[in-house]
DNA sequence: CTGAAATGTAAAGAACGTTTGACATAAAAT
DNA sequence: ATTTTATGTCAAACGTTCTTTACATTTCAG
């Protein structure tokens, strides 16, 4: 499913780790969900879209392409 | 992770087992998020969120009592 | 240019999500 | 009261998400 979270976590100037601690899991973990290797669970999804601050579904982008 | 599943689908009058069908997956994943066995994918919430005319966000509550 | 920080990638395994098939109880309809 | 529809639940199997460890490549500051 395609997200904004490289284009956002770069705004916000974060790396892909610090990302990784600020949400719990490791930053091969972020790595993978930015570059579409799977999709995260709804729990880090939530934990993504509160750090970066927007919603689930303004940060991941299912209506349209949908997965 | 809470949800307002139960509720909304009784709202619109449909059963675990249409609701299974509208979004591709089978009763028993319903009942089992529904009765909170476990989240659902991210996937799977969208699907979820669109056929009972919500946002993921609105379906699934993570702010308060956060997971 | 050199070194440090950031990113990409891979394999093995643990934990989670979903299916299938089945059976049991509850609720609603006739 | 009997049948039908809806819901709860369980176990085995399978695919997906995430961790750990490790190494390779790219980017950037000095």
């Amino acid at each position: 499913m395609q997200n904004v979270i490289n284009s956002t976590r770069k705004q916000q100037k974060l790396s892909q780790a610090e990302l990784a601690t600020k949400t719990g899991v490791t930053r091969q973990t972020i790595n993978a969900i930015e570059n579409d290797k799977y999709d995260p669970s709804l729990d880090l999804a939530f934990k993504l879209a509160d750090v970066l601050g927007l919603r689930v579904d303004q940060l991941f982008l299912w209506g349209d392409r949908h997965d």
